[in-house]
DNA sequence: ATTTAGCACTCTCTTCTTGCGAGTGCTAAT
DNA sequence: ATTAGCACTCGCAAGAAGAGAGTGCTAAAT
């Protein structure tokens, strides 16, 4: 990428009046609006100056030769990571939202609709938000329900009651009585029990009870490594109003696509933000950074929400380059802790129940 | 609406060519371009006349004066109601989809999906399909997790395999082992009733219990009344690419709001595609019907799936009022049928389950 | 050595004009 | 009832012209 070089004081300041502006009027700006817009002590002349500097280290650009300068994806860059200034939400704002999420406590279903919704409507792009996912799922309940014939629904609980389905065939009709005894063989030997655990003890269990495990430890594997398919969105019918996509041309359509095209979302997801990245900790990516083409037209702010190592999500919002990220980056990080909270307290047990002695203390 | 006039054959052998013609062209048509595209035995000028009184009834119209003919809205309504004739799929397409779907068989959480992304395929349109819900729900079993303090996650699986989870707060500290016992009594006296009997037997119970199932009671009345909430969607990308929604106008929006809004899009499901309304049967709508204003540029077709009485749920193809009804509404109908049949495998059992010594005897 | 005023120059965007061609409506003949 | 013929309408594309915005450069000022 370009090497970061370094800006003048002067320079610096200009890029982020040039940010600012153009964010705001989503047009390329002219050195005189500068100029008399922020006082500047300098005269057009000495910003145009300025201007064609930083257009040679590659900051600005103009669409055409007689038109103002607009900030290029490194000058966004730039301006994210040395001359950007966070801007907290609106306290009155943030309490609207915390009463929000409180009121939503009992409602899980409600949890990640809602942090889906707030993020949108604060960040005026388009919301992701990605089911929570644990590291280490632990064994929690088992339910066989015979549907039909051989045909057997599994139903598997993992503890912080994350909930897996599962069809599967036997090899000979069972009655649903037997399943019901098979899986209570199984609840009793393999509660509380991480997929290593489960798997050392197949080789004790019968044949039927075997192939069930063995069908639950991949289940379990599964689960553990996968970001979650369970994806909520919201506000893309707003960023499609951005003048950058009114053109129905590529660049909306791009965007749907990203949206729409799960495997693409989690690609990305997975590479930007894996599951070891630090909870809280804000991404930005602007342009696609030449890896995803369909992202060319525009920016990501991504962050990880959860507890870690025990269960994490990630959630974001999309916007067109030309985006608020002071703005944005703190809404995404206010309701990724705040959903971070409330994962936390519902995953809290982790220990309690491993260690029952201890919760009984309490 | 308009009287529906009785057309004469040539009137609807016009309008019916018309309709083709301008759904495959995508603009008004032309007298003379019939005339030589399907060797008609009249003249252009006959042409013209007959299209003047179809434009008479109001199933024609032109965008200005000097321009070909173009269908309304009446004119589809006309054409599906009466003119159009279905267009079967494929049998090397029924095959396939048959196939994917045969291959996800044992994965009921991919149903859903591969249905919405097989109708987008085959539609071209924007695909919706919402999770099946049972109608008459029946308890099956009970988990109680706690998870933090006096916070508890309630999982409560329903015969069928529906899995419902909510968060409760206990009025005092309860250790895990407790709650397991609590839950244990419940899912003694519980299994295999339904909600009337469950609320019958709520007296006899111990009061920590008794709210349970209270809560209980209220999330299975919940169940049977609301339509899902678990909506997937498909090809909004590839709906937006038609020559009506590029106009990044209020048209294309308005169609993004409607997929995205669920409260909108359930408001219609449930309006045009009532619970009651006969498994298999295909509805359209055109032109939002003057109901929906947001549904104004483009027209839905919809089918219920499932079974009757039993659990089903609404699918259906997005897609702009001019389009392929025939092929569409053929579409929408063999994949209702399909994912139908997988629902009442699975959930055939309800039979017996009830009485397993009906199973027994298999 | 910077900074700045002034000015010529470039390029887009809007508006207007013009001409073309597609398609119709009408009339009169079949 | 149908149809040939023709005048007429209207959208659309291409071209022309003018306005306006903004720069780059040069020469003067600090």
């Amino acid at each position: 990428m370009t090497d970061t070089h370094e800006l003048t004081a002067r320079q610096g300041l200009l890029l982020k009046l040039i940010v600012r502006e153009h964010v705001e009027s989503t047009v390329p700006v002219a050195s005189r609006i500068l100029v008399e817009k922020y006082n500047l002590t300098f005269s057009p002349a000495t910003v145009r100056n300025e201007m064609a500097a930083l257009e040679e280290l590659g900051y600005l650009s103009q669409p055409h030769i007689s038109a103002g300068r607009m900030p290029t994806e490194a000058g966004f860059r730039y301006f994210v990571a040395r001359l950007m200034e966070e801007q907290a939400l609106p306290l009155a704002e943030q309490r609207r939202i915390a009463h929000q999420f409180h009121q939503a406590r009992d409602h899980i279903e409600a949890w990640l609709p809602l942090a889906s919704s707030v993020l949108a409507q604060t960040s005026g792009g388009a919301s992701v938000v990605t089911a929570p996912r644990t590291m280490q799922p632990v064994y929690k309940h088992l339910e066989l329900i015979l549907t039909h014939g051989r045909a057997v629904l599994l139903i598997l609980v993992l503890q912080g009651g994350m909930v897996e389905q599962q069809m599967l065939a036997l090899s000979e009709p069972m009655t649903q009585t037997a399943l019901r005894d098979a899986a209570d063989r199984l609840n009793q030997i393999f509660a509380g029990l991480s997929v290593v655990n489960i798997e050392a003890r197949i080789g004790e269990l019968p044949s039927l009870e075997a192939d069930i495990a063995r069908l639950i430890v991949s289940i379990m594997r599964n689960a553990e490594g996968m970001p979650s398919d369970e994806i909520y969105q919201h506000g893309l019918s707003e960023l499609l109003q951005e003048p950058e996509f009114i053109e129905g041309d590529v660049a909306s359509t791009s965007v749907v696509r990203v949206l729409e095209e799960r495997s693409l979302l989690q690609a990305v997801l997975s590479e930007t933000l894996p599951p070891a990245v630090g909870i809280g900790s804000v991404r930005v990516l602007i342009g696609g950074e030449g890896r995803w083409d369909e992202l060319r037209t525009c920016s990501i702010v991504l962050a990880r929400y959860g507890v870690m190592d025990i269960a994490t999500g990630a959630l974001g919002v999309v916007g067109p380059i030309r985006m608020p990220y002071g703005r944005t980056i703190s809404a995404v990080r206010f309701v990724a802790n705040i959903l971070g909270e409330m994962v936390y307290e519902m995953y809290q047990p982790g220990i309690r129940e491993t260690f029952p002695d201890f919760a009984e203390q309490l």
